[in-house]
DNA sequence: ACGCTGTATCTTGTATACAAAATTCAGAAA
DNA sequence: TTTCTGAATTTTGTATACAAGATACAGCGT
């Protein structure tokens, strides 16, 4: 038998329901968060919502504001920016891995996951889109065997989660996105570790280049509202 | 005037004394942290502990043990060499973004710190060259203005330091490390951004490399004690 | 003596309590 | 009417309380 896994306990539970809220937008950044209220809705003590809290800021979602509490933060363009930067090596880091020694697998199961992120855009359905991106990258993480990867990026997949969410909802360029990840597979398949690290590298170069714009455009026609921190 | 700096909560630091007791050996792989036993010592209550554990089980220094709380992690071989995988590819990131705009500020703080270090190295303590090696980079991962990198790799330095301090406190190559120091930053300085990348990058992989092999090299010579997961 | 079982003790996770700091707002003064 | 002041109310950070699960151990049977 095996030892019976623990369920998860409140903390992580009220973690994951901010963290949620803030990527679905339900939590708008400058917001105050008021743990009372939190763990009303949540209808549990303020105890867990304290110990989440740690996290959250820890992660750069919410942030202190002097003495009152945290709100809900407004990443700047300098900190998105910077998050696909370190996408972009880290996936190339995690692409070149898996090329050395994870060939096998991503023979296995690779074609599976393109095929299911092509139906994904076939959908239309933009929610699924982006999982199924996610899901693309999780996997390259995982065949890299390399374990600090992904601890050290899935914060930040929620971050970006948040920002393609609220910025290129409309024009989400699928075609190229798949195409690219295809090109990415072939590589690590192939044991290709500098094609793969290569390809990886520019395909978060180039959602990091996309978003630059759309920040630039959207800057430049409407000045946003409810920002506290440029 | 500016914004007075709110003095750091018990959360805080209560998460660095531990955080440095476990780097420092103090708390040695495998110890139970029993929350009351801290809070004495530490003379404060339980909750600030709690609140100190969400954190530094988050950041891998210690780890779940069913529903009996945490104890010390034992960082696996497979997550050493993770770690400097992942700096060796964010230290190339931090000293390209460098080398594109901040020249300036390399140019005017860079000399200092690489004296500061050969200073340290002379003096002979292990803990001053450990330091100034961190504060070298720290300056790298600054002058790059990408407020990411910092972040990310903070916690892993301090689980550097810890395996570092345990094993290579005898032989600490300091004449190689700063000459590669210099090489970066003068890249840095010309503005040579793909050579300090690519100088960046060697130098931490020569690092990985040489943990590796003295990793290897205790494995073969003396099983490690008080081990629970290899 | 050895192993098993049930109970006492300890430890954790969560809830509640409390004091200090921040915010709000009514009322006084200009 | 507007602005300032200070008391009432929120809200937070930390301490204490409590219940459920984990550990230790004594007492029983073999």
């Amino acid at each position: 038998m095996k030892p019976i896994k623990v369920p998860p306990d409140l903390v992580q539970l009220v973690y994951s329901a901010i963290r949620d809220s803030i990527c679905a937008g339900e939590l708008a950044p400058g917001e105050r968060l008021n743990q009372e209220a939190v763990a009303e809705r949540l209808q549990v003590s303020r105890q867990p919502i304290v110990q989440a809290i740690v996290l959250l800021k820890n992660q750069g979602f919410v942030k202190e504001i002097g003495r009152r509490g945290v709100e809900v933060a407004q990443p700047s363009a300098a900190e998105i920016s910077g998050f696909y930067a370190v996408r972009a090596v880290l996936d190339g880091l995690a692409a070149r891995e898996a090329a050395d020694h994870g060939q096998q697998h991503a023979r296995r199961q690779g074609p599976e996951i393109l095929q299911a992120g092509r139906e994904a855009c076939r959908s239309g359905l933009f929610i699924g889109m982006l999982q199924s991106d996610m899901d693309f990258h999780q996997f390259i993480y995982r065949l890299s065997a390399n374990p600090v990867i992904e601890n050290m990026v899935a914060p930040h997949w929620h971050q970006l989660r948040r920002v393609m969410g609220s910025v290129l909802r409309s024009d989400y360029p699928h075609a190229r996105i798949w195409n690219e990840h295809e090109a990415i597979l072939s590589a690590i398949i192939a044991g290709d570790a500098p094609q793969a690290e290569r390809l990886a590298r520019e395909h978060a170069e180039g959602a990091q280049t996309m978003m630059a714009d759309k920040l630039r455009c959207a800057a430049t026609s409407a000045e946003p509202k409810n920002v506290q921190n440029g």
